[in-house]
DNA sequence: CTGAAAGCGCTAACAA
DNA sequence: TTGTTAGCGCTTTCAG
């Protein structure tokens, strides 16, 4: 029926543990050997069991995606992330089982052991806001399972893959300073999320390099969603006076600021410049086309998991890569609007 | 170390065996026995080794979800049917691999092997326009694993789950034909995708319903991408006379469309009416909001999981339970534009 | 209704 | 550099 490793063996005239030395790529077998032992494998088109292999040995080849199903990011950021993992397993015959967790669930726990230690997964990729979740890392480490983090706000001793996300945010800010911006606002997202945070720093500093007092009134909390945007935009309105570009900590709550600013009335980018960042699909589809931060998802889930796969494979101890940003200007931001002499006029336009 | 099914047994005072069949849920164990045994598990936290059942049985309690990774639907939809399916795979203990595969790829075939030989998978959820893809259907049967679909072209002796999706688009047509629309035009889908056609015959149904004769100039293909809708929109703008009103077969490609017409410099829906289908995320997003037919893509998922795993545990031979779909009136659509007597005349605006 | 034995296909720890 | 001997934790026979 199945071809097993044994028939490897007899065909090849050898033992059994030397295919299964050749299989596991172990350094000590005679080049000749393995040759052969390759060639068989070929020709017999032999593929090895996992569950054999889990059973008996260490390793599983098996790791696994873990995202937040509450406070996630958009769906198309982890689908992303998630074909990037994906490409890696594929190149080094890894298998991937994914894992959607809730951090506020009780059975938390519960379903990172059922997952990690029942199927003795080898390694895990952990996405935002897990990446920085103690109680994850720390049970993680209990069962001794290694991770590749994407975006984790703490960089020590943690392998996977980020992006200078503040020195991005500020680049998009300065853009918008350049453009003759003063009233710019910012919309954070969640605030476990490093992003939330790196990018309000970047803010701040784009705006303290030009001057500009820092004004809480124009930093509103936002939850990385749609609706959230909406929100944060329609109270951004009803300033005395109104910011005259907003950057949105995400590109979903961008597309939810221009929904509110038509709502409004207002034109984009004529009364009021929006950006956003990630450069989701959604940042083109919109109209008009959004300015925001390109963020290489796909790359950075393959990379990740390359960085996993290094460390399992013990060559070498992974490394936490950096990827590179670069901003994406697009029509949604203009110069400023002219300043009407005469204060706290509001702008209505049907 | 790990609570096996020994440790149960010798706690118990019942044989190996004897666990096993509790966990296996066979009728043949006396209940006060079940209870003990089920009693012991709980309190020693025994939590079977997916690898050795695996080794061992003949089940692995792994599902795998396919889908097309070249032709596929838009990611958001995908992502929602994924985490139906998982809703599913948890409430049955059940854990799932997610497959991409590319159907023109020579290696095609190769990993549906490696994934549902390999790793002795139960059952097979798939996605279209895998749903109809013989080759991979054949192969299935061959390595005799069931599987269950999520809107398959064929129903003969298929599990799964489907909607009415002709008489839904025909609802959607409706409604644009009750606003005076007479023109209107529809922008297909990939060819290989049943719902390209479905939504086809039903706006053909409302069509014909009304009297209004078929004319192909109206019928542009698409790919079901937001480009796509762009360039047939473009291409229908063109028209001596232009439609009033355009159906995209899904919400991407809608919102093409919309973008085209802000292009162009139309107003939805004073100018021209539009409409998708499925109800993404992004329907509610645009503006304006689009008026679209809601497929519960979620339920779906879990809908189809649960069927394959009715099957799979013996329980019935799983049925293609078909999903109720509801239109979503929203803004994109309106009246006809009055028409102005002289003929020919082209819509341009500033 | 329950139990005893014999593996599933592979790798660990030793030897040689 | 290679082979031998035991299992990994469960389920499958087949008996009782």
């Amino acid at each position: 029926m199945r071809v097993r490793l044994e028939d490897v063996a007899r065909a090849t005239g050898v033992s059994p543990k030397t295919v299964s030395r050749v299989l596991n790529e172990e350094p000590s077998v005679k080049e000749s050997t393995r040759q052969k032992v390759l060639a068989a494998m070929e020709s017999m088109n032999y593929r090895p069991s996992p569950s054999a292999r889990g059973l008996a040995g260490s390793r599983s080849f098996l790791v696994a995606m873990l995202y937040d199903n509450n406070d996630n990011p958009a769906s198309t950021y982890l689908a992303e992330i998630q074909d990037g993992v994906l490409d890696a397993c594929d190149a080094h015959r890894y298998s991937m089982m994914v894992c959607p967790l809730r951090v506020r669930d009780q059975d938390f726990i519960r379903r990172v052991d059922a997952l990690v230690s029942d199927h003795h997964i080898d390694g895990v990729i952990v996405t935002p806001p897990l990446t920085d979740y103690a109680p994850l890392l720390k049970r993680l480490q209990e069962h001794g399972v290694p991770h590749a983090s994407i975006s984790p706000v703490n960089h020590e001793g943690v392998i996977g893959v980020c992006m200078d996300e503040q020195k991005a945010a500020k680049a998009l800010v300065d853009h918008l300073l350049q453009q003759g911006h003063r009233r710019i606002a910012y919309i954070t997202g969640f605030a476990n999320h490093g992003a939330s945070r790196w990018r309000l720093n970047g803010y701040k500093d784009a705006m303290a390099a030009a001057g500009i007092a820092y004004d809480p009134k124009y930093v509103v909390q936002g939850e990385f969603t749609f609706g959230s945007g909406v929100l944060a935009a329609r109270q951004l309105f009803t300033l005395r006076e109104p910011p005259t570009a907003i950057f949105a900590a995400n590109d979903d709550m961008a597309a939810g600021v221009m929904w509110a600013a038509n709502e409004r009335g207002l034109k984009v980018p004529q009364d009021l410049s929006v950006c956003g960042f990630d450069d989701t699909p959604l940042a083109t589809q919109l109209w008009p086309p959004l300015t925001t931060v390109r963020q290489p998802s796909r790359d950075m889930g393959k990379l990740a998991a390359l960085q996993l796969m290094e460390l399992l494979r013990g060559r070498g101890k992974g490394l936490l890569v950096q990827v590179p940003y670069s901003l994406q200007l697009r029509e949604s931001t203009a110069s400023a609007p002219h300043e009407v002499p005469a204060k706290g006029r509001r702008k209505t336009r049907a």
